[in-house]
DNA sequence: TTCATCATAATGTGATCACATAATAAGGCA
DNA sequence: TGCCTTATTATGTGATCACATTATGATGAA
């Protein structure tokens, strides 16, 4: 091709193509917002109960209350955030019921996604599991706690992509985004020997990718479930 | 004019409780329009492909932009549109693949809320969904499209309700409204004797619930939403 | 004729302003 | 002193304006 690639289609740069400096980011305003405030969700950085105001955080971030009216409402949608009318949006403070609703639909969908996963499991797949789960074990070494989340997050939605279903793939965020406040309090304050049985529970769903075993997948995943809500029920208020 | 009138429960109505004139709608204008496309692709009165464009839509509702923004942003979250930057927006124009992929994802998890349905059906329930499939047979009988769809939703609601878990009520709504514009295509052209496996499966399941048995439930929706799904795989192109 | 280029129009996005409503604080009568 | 009332403040919501970006149609040269 003869034409410059043009990575910002302005006029001036279609005249004087300049080498690309950064890969400039196109997503909107709100979209960086919302995925500042989903990281901080899933992350357990914002805690149940907790009020966003919009000016607030059109403060916080430089911004107009634009964007950030915007990317709440798509939070909302999605379950992670509730709204009443004329009301400042917050973190919902779950009951230990409705915890437990979303446990049970993690069941379910996530071990489907793990079923799914086993039958089109690769090596590419197995390599990225292993090196989230090499980071997983230093962060509980080092008590690191905000990477072992992330390092937990890379390792299951890996997995989880490994499923090709896009629709399975947006259900499981969103109820990540949900339960996300909450899992933060459960792994917060476990002792590093208690991290022991996740790590168990990670390399045998590694191995049952290896064989290809679909339903012994969907066992290790659900396990790795149990184990942290059963760790989030002695730490959650009824 | 004394003060207006607040039904709301302040001080002052319950001091002086008045009769319920109208049930007044404290939704916002956005909430009523996102009401209005929720239930024009539930319903399939908007076609995949079709596009939105805000100000034609603040047009019609007789508002300004601003609402109708918030009402699409809250649909493309929950995966019914789609919008690219500074791109309209679009209920998406979805592949044969996506279709089965969300079609899967509806036999997880309507199956799921169909089995728990059956653990705790009760005479309430079953009156509601007798009541439904009663419309539903004689909209199929006129040939009433629209009655059709309307009756088959409050059918499936009615169930998925009783399954007393809002995660999954979500969850099915949002799958709802990603198939709701090709289910219609599916549907909309075939002969009333083509109906008779749908009133069969209904009947079955309601046979299941009566007799609390909850992996017949599962069995029967799941041939319901097959039924479906083979008569839309004949209509939509690959 | 055909393709590139430019000008124009249309549309989503962000900013700012105005208003209604809900929470909070201040005041007043029993 | 206690509780209701009233005034004030704060916040979400809707409207309007301004701009960047994209698509579309016109125009020119090869």
């Amino acid at each position: 091709m003869a034409r410059p690639r043009r990575f910002a289609p302005t006029r001036e740069s279609l005249r004087s193509p300049l080498p690309v400096l950064r890969p400039v980011s196109r997503d909107s305003v709100q979209d960086r917002i919302y995925a500042e405030l989903s990281d901080a969700l899933i992350c357990g950085r914002l805690q149940g109960g907790q009020t966003l105001q919009i000016r607030d955080l059109a403060e916080a971030f430089q911004t107009s209350v634009m964007p950030v009216r915007e990317a709440l409402r798509r939070l909302v949608a999605e379950g992670a955030l509730e709204s009443a009318t004329q009301r400042p949006v917050r973190v919902p403070h779950l009951s230990i019921q409705r915890l437990d609703d979303i446990h049970r639909a993690r069941l379910l969908v996530e071990g489907y996604a793990a079923e799914r996963a086993a039958l089109c499991a690769d090596d590419h797949l197995l390599a990225a599991l292993s090196k989230a789960d090499d980071e997983f074990s230093r962060a509980l070494e080092t008590g690191d706690v905000d990477a072992e989340l992330q390092a937990n997050q890379r390792f299951h939605f890996s997995l989880y992509e490994a499923a090709q279903s896009p629709t399975l793939l947006s259900m499981i965020r969103s109820l990540w985004l949900q339960s996300g406040p909450y899992v933060r309090v459960a792994v917060a304050h476990h002792s590093p020997a208690l991290g022991a049985p996740r790590t168990l529970h990670h390399h045998g769903l590694m191995q049952a990718l290896a064989n290809r075993d679909a339903q012994a997948a969907r066992r290790e995943l659900e396990a790795d479930l149990d184990w942290a809500w059963r760790l989030m029920q002695g730490k959650v208020a009824p």
